[in-house]
DNA sequence: CTGGCAGTTTGCGATAGCGCAAAACGGGCC
DNA sequence: GGCCCGTTTTGCGCTATCGCAAACTGCCAG
C-alpha cells in the first residue's frame, strides 16, 4: 500500500475539476500493486471487484470468444482508467487485462465508485468523457473494418499505437512495449501470417523496421500515404 | 413545443433516480419535434446544438467515410437517446441521423447540458451506463467482425433487431421499421449482394420472408443455430 | 556455449465474398 | 390504371486473404 503522490496524477483527464484535498481523499480509498510482465491484471468474467488507473507500463484489453479466438479491445496507456466495469452496470469484467509490460496500477474497490461519484460529480462527468471517446474510436475502428482493406487497417492500427505510445527516435517512432504480429492481427482483424506478409513488404520498402515483439516506423509519413490510399489507386 | 406527459418518460433510464417534481424542471427545458420518414435529425459533422431522446419510430445513425462509403452505427428504438455529442466533448455530430420512420423527438439544447448534470447529478451517471453499455455492444461488434461469417454475423444482426424491436406475429418476429438490404449490409460490413443472396437462401429454408424494406423471422431458433454454428461444423 | 522455443517468415493452394452487370420486381405517384 | 424508380435478385469471374505446413531465427535458460 504505497503511498501516491497526488501531484503526479492531479493532471490526469479522470481529475479534472477535483480540488486537490479533494485528490488526496480520492487517493487514500485506492492502492498501488505492481505486475510483471505477461501477468493478468483481470480475467475476463472475473467478479468486478476493481477499478484500475495504470500510473506505468503497458495493459493490454483483450477479448476471448467462447470458442477461444481473441480480440485487442485496446492497449492502455499510462494515465488512462481501465476495468471499468461498474461504470456500464456490470458486475464482470467483460474482458481480459494483461500487462504487457512491467506496470504500476493505482487500484480501488468497486464498491468505492458511488460514494466518490456522489462526493466529486466531476468524476462521474470526466469517465463519462473518456467512455464516450472510446466509443468513438470503436465506431472508427467498426468503419475502418467495414470498408478498409487489412493493408490499410494495419497502418492504421500502427499509426495510432505510434501516437498513443511511440518513442521518438533519431530517425523514427519505436512502439514502445513487446508487441508481435499476432497481437497487431487480433487488433486489425486478421490472422499473424497476413501481418508478417505485410511488414515484410514494408520493411522491404524502408517504411519499417522490425522483429521480435518490437516495431520501429521509419518513415511515419510514408505510412500515413498507406493507410490513406484508395484501394485501387493503382500502385506502380 | 407541445407540452410532454412526464408520466411518459419517468421509467425511461436515463430518468433513474430522479425525483417527479425534478423531472418536470428538465421536461421544460426540452421542446418536441416530429421528423418524417426520411428525413435527418442531424447531419455528421454538423454543429452539435441539441442532444435527442426518441419517442416514438425509429432513427438509423450512420457514419459516412471521406470517400462517401458508410456504416450503420446503430438503430435508435423509442426511449433511447441519441445525438450525445456533449458527452464526449464533440462540438459537432460524428454520425448522420435519419428517421426512418415518422418519429417523434424531445430535443434539449447541447447548452443546457452542463446545468442539468449539475443540478441533478443522476443524468451522468445514467448517461455514462449507457454510453458504457453501447461501448460493449461496440465491442462484440468488432469480436464478431474479426472472427465470424458474413452469414453469421447477419443472423446476429437481425436477432439483435428483432429483440430491440421486433414485433410478435402470429407465427414469428417482423422487424418495425422499413430496413433494406443495403443496411443491413452496413451493419455487418458485408455488400447489399451478399446480404440478398443470404436471405434468399434463408427464404428458400423457410428460416425468414422478406420483401422490400421488409423483414420477419419466421423461424427465430433456427436463426440463433445459425448464428452460434462453428463455420466448419460442416452442414449436410 | 548451446539447445529449445516462442515468435516470425514464406510458399502454396483453397475459397468466401466482392464487384460488375443485368434482369426482375413491386409500389407509389400522376 | 399505367409508368417510373428504388429495391432486390441472380449469374459469373476475380482476388484478397485465409489456412495449413514447414522452415527459419533470435533469445533466454541452463
Amino acid at each position: 500500500m504505497a503511498k501516491v503522490d497526488a501531484s503526479l496524477v492531479a493532471h490526469l483527464p479522470l481529475f479534472g475539476g477535483v480540488k486537490p484535498e479533494d485528490l488526496e481523499e480520492i487517493l487514500r480509498e485506492a492502492r498501488s500493486a505492481r505486475y510483471s510482465r505477461n501477468s493478468a491484471v483481470f480475467e475476463q468474467g472475473a467478479d468486478a471487484q476493481s477499478f484500475f488507473l495504470l500510473l506505468h507500463g503497458h495493459v493490454r484489453a483483450a477479448k476471448t470468444t467462447p470458442t477461444g479466438e481473441q480480440i485487442v479491445v485496446r492497449y492502455v496507456a499510462p494515465g488512462e482508467t481501465f476495468g471499468l466495469a461498474m461504470a456500464i452496470g456490470a458486475s464482470r469484467y467483460p474482458a481480459t487485462a494483461i500487462a504487457v509490460d512491467d506496470s504500476v496500477v493505482l487500484i480501488w474497490p468497486t464498491s468505492a465508485w458511488p460514494r466518490l461519484v456522489e462526493r466529486f460529480p466531476s468524476l462521474a462527468a470526466n469517465t463519462l468523457q473518456t467512455v464516450g471517446v472510446r466509443l468513438q474510436e470503436s465506431h472508427t475502428r467498426i468503419l475502418e473494418m467495414s470498408t478498409q482493406q487489412v493493408e490499410q487497417r494495419v497502418a492504421h492500427a500502427l499509426l495510432r499505437l505510434a501516437k498513443q505510445s511511440g518513442k521518438k527516435l533519431d530517425h523514427g517512432i519505436e512502439i514502445d512495449f513487446p508487441i508481435s504480429r499476432q497481437d497487431i492481427a487480433q487488433m486489425t482483424g486478421t490472422t499473424l501470417h497476413t501481418v508478417s506478409r505485410i511488414l515484410s513488404g514494408w520493411e522491404q520498402q524502408g517504411l519499417v523496421e522490425s522483429g521480435r515483439q518490437r516495431i520501429i516506423l521509419r518513415d511515419p509519413h510514408g505510412i500515413v500515404v498507406l493507410a490513406e490510399r484508395n484501394p485501387d489507386s493503382g500502385a506502380a
